[in-house]
RNA sequence: GGCCACGUGGCGGAGUGGUGACGCAGCGGACUGCAAAUCCGCGUACCCCGGUUCAAUUCCGGGCGUGGCCUCCA
C-alpha cells in the first residue's frame, strides 16, 4: 500500500516515506483556547484525525504520534480573560478561561469522532523550550534584540517564504502594516516581547531583564521539536495559517536546528464557507461546533456530531467547501441509510478500496463512493455487511447509532412496545383474512403513534413477518 | 497592487487527453392486496473565448465569477 500525499512545500503529490517507520510524526496546530471552536477549526481537526487513523492502519497504531497543541498564551486570551473574569488576578483569570475552553474543545471533537492525539502539548508548559530556541536564534545569528524583544531577522535565511511561495521583495512591496521602529527589516518578527502589567510573564531570553512572554510562532516550533525532533514527517494546519504562520514556524525551527526542512510533508486544509459567504460574527453566520450539536440554531436542528464529520468528508480535504444546511440534510439521510447495521457485527478490518483511495491523499470522497457500493450488497451480504461496519467504524463515521440516536433534539416519540405488538398481530391476523381494510385502518392507527411497518417475507417458512420502528 | 486556490448534471461531489465515478432529489419498473424497505433501469454535466492535439472537461494563454493570504483568522 503505498501512500501519496500532495505537499505544499512542493506542490506536487509525492510517495509518502516516513523518516522511521516505526515512528511516523505528525504536527497539526490545534486551537488558541479563548473561544468555542467554530465549524472552521473543526475542518483539519477530522481531516487530520482521517489522516492518523490512516498512518495507524498502514505503520500500526503503536508506530505513530500525533502531536497536536493547544496554545494557551495569546494576547486574545488576555483580552479574553480581563473581559470574562475581571474579578480575577489576571493569571486566575486566565487559567480559568484556558481550561473551561480546553475542556469545551475536547467535548466538542469528541462528539465528532476523532481520536485524542497521542500528545497534546500546551504552550505554557513549554515556555523553557521557547527560551532556548530564542537563545539559539540570538546566538547564531538568525535572530537580535531590539527593545525588550527578540526579532527572526529574515534577511538571514536565504529561503524565507519558500512555502509561500514568496519573496522577501514581494512580501514587503505588498505590506500594509506599519513597521515597527525596533525591527531591522520590515518582514521581521517577533520572537518574544516584553509583558505588560497584568499580562502573563516569564523570565526573558537573551539577557533582557524585564520579564517577558513569547510571540505568535514560537510555541509550534518549541512543541514540535520537543516531541517529534528537529525533522519530522508531516505537519498540517489550515491554508490560512500557511502564511505567515507556519512560514515563521519553519524559519524557526531550521535556523535553529541547522536543517533544511522542518516537516518533510506540509498539508494545508482548505478553507470554508458558511450558505456561500465568508463566515463572520458581523455577518451573523459564525457558527461554532457546539451550537450545530446541540442548540438547533443552524438549520433549525441539532446535527450529530457523525452528520457533521460525514459532512465535512464528503468534500477533498484540500477543496474550498461551503457549509449549508443542505449539506447536513444530505449527509444525515444517507447516516440513516447505513444504520440498518445496528447491532450487525464487526469485521476486524476495513475494506482495503478504501484505504486505497484514502492512501491517494486523503480521497474521502472516492472513499464514501466505496462504501456505497459495499453497502448495496451489505443488505443482503451479512459478510459485506460486517466489513462495511468495520470500514465505516475505521473513518469514524458511524458507532453502531440508531436513527434515533443520530437524530438528536427531534423529540423521538416513546412508543409503548407492548402496545404495539398486539396490533400488529391483529394487522397480520386481518391480512390473512383478507380484511385489507381493517390491517390498513390498524396500520394508520399504529402511524398516528410514530410507528412505521415493514412487511416481510420469511425465506424458510414463507410466512409474512412485520418488524416496526419509530418513524423519522 | 502582489501571491494562491476554486468554477463539473436540480443539488452534493470524485476523476480523466479518447469507453461521461458515486450519493441525494426526480422519473419509470419489479416485488407488495396497498404501503414501507429492497432491487432493476433512466441524466449526452464539465464558466466563457482562443491555442496545442487526430482528440480537451482534462494541457497552455486570456477573460469572467467566487474565495483565501499579504492585517497574530483554521
Amino acid at each position: 500500500m503505498s501512500l501519496r500525499l500532495y505537499n505544499t512545500l512542493t506542490r506536487q503529490k509525492e510517495l509518502f516515506q516516513p523518516i522511521d517507520p516505526r515512528n511516523v510524526r505528525m504536527y497539526v496546530c490545534g486551537p488558541t483556547v479563548y473561544d468555542f471552536a467554530h465549524i472552521g477549526n473543526a475542518r483539519p481537526v477530522i481531516v487530520f484525525d482521517v489522516l492518523f487513523r490512516l498512518l495507524r492502519e498502514i505503520y500500526g497504531a503503536e508506530h505513530v504520534t500525533y502531536v497536536r497543541n493547544i496554545t494557551d498564551v495569546d494576547d486574545k486570551i488576555n483580552a479574553r480573560a480581563a473581559e470574562r473574569y475581571p474579578e480575577l488576578a489576571p493569571e486566575v483569570g486566565i487559567r480559568k478561561l484556558t481550561e473551561e475552553t480546553a475542556a469545551q474543545f475536547h467535548a466538542d471533537i469528541a462528539a465528532l469522532g476523532v481520536l485524542p492525539p497521542t500528545v497534546e502539548p500546551r504552550a505554557t508548559e513549554h515556555i523553557v523550550e521557547m527560551v532556548v530556541l530564542c537563545n539559539q536564534l540570538v546566538a547564531n545569528g538568525h535572530a537580535y534584540v531590539a527593545a525588550d524583544h527578540v526579532l527572526f531577522d529574515v534577511s538571514s535565511m536565504a529561503d524565507y517564504g519558500r512555502l509561500s511561495n514568496r519573496s522577501l521583495e514581494e512580501m514587503e512591496a505588498g505590506a500594509r502594516v506599519e513597521v515597527a521602529p525596533y525591527k531591522k527589516g520590515p518582514m521581521d518578527f517577533v520572537l518574544w516581547k516584553p509583558s505588560k502589567p497584568g499580562e502573563p510573564a516569564w523570565p526573558s531570553p537573551a539577557g533582557i531583564a524585564a520579564p517577558g512572554r513569547p510571540g505568535w510562532h514560537i510555541e509550534c516550533s518549541a512543541m514540535a521539536g520537543k516531541h517529534l525532533g528537529d525533522v519530522f514527517d508531516i505537519h498540517g494546519g489550515g491554508i490560512d495559517l500557511a502564511f505567515p504562520h507556519h512560514e515563521n514556524e519553519i524559519a524557526q525551527s531550521r535556523c535553529a536546528h541547522g536543517t533544511d526542512v522542518m516537516a518533510r510533508v506540509w498539508m494545508h486544509n482548505g478553507f470554508l464557507q458558511v450558505e456561500g459567504e465568508k463566515m463572520s460574527k458581523s455577518l451573523g453566520n459564525f457558527i461554532t461546533i457546539n451550537e450545530l450539536l446541540g442548540t438547533g440554531t443552524f438549520g433549525a436542528s441539532q446535527w450529530h456530531g457523525r452528520v457533521v464529520r460525514f459532512a465535512m468528508l464528503g468534500t477533498h480535504y484540500r477543496q474550498p467547501i461551503d457549509w449549508t444546511v443542505d449539506r447536513l440534510v444530505q449527509a444525515r439521510a444517507t447516516l440513516f441509510d447505513f444504520s440498518f447495521l445496528h447491532g450487525s457485527p464487526v469485521a476486524d478490518a476495513p475494506h482495503p478500496d478504501v484505504i486505497a483511495a484514502l492512501s491517494d491523499d486523503l480521497n474521502t470522497p472516492s472513499a464514501i463512493s466505496i462504501i456505497h457500493g459495499l453497502a448495496k450488497s451489505a443488505h443482503r451480504n451479512t459478510e459485506t455487511a460486517a466489513v462495511l461496519k468495520a470500514t465505516l467504524q475505521f473513518m469514524g463515521l458511524y458507532k453502531n447509532e440508531t436513527q434515533d440516536e443520530l437524530n438528536p433534539g427531534h423529540e423521538a416519540r416513546t412508543v409503548d412496545g407492548s402496545k404495539v405488538e398486539p396490533l400488529i398481530v391483529a394487522r397480520l391476523a386481518a391480512r390473512k383474512a383478507k380484511d385489507f381494510k381493517e390491517s390498513d385502518r390498524i396500520r394508520d392507527e399504529l402511524a398516528a403513534m410514530g410507528v412505521t411497518l415493514k412487511d416481510t417475507k420469511n425465506k424458510d417458512t414463507g410466512e409474512i413477518e412485520t418488524t416496526w420502528e419509530i418513524a423519522r
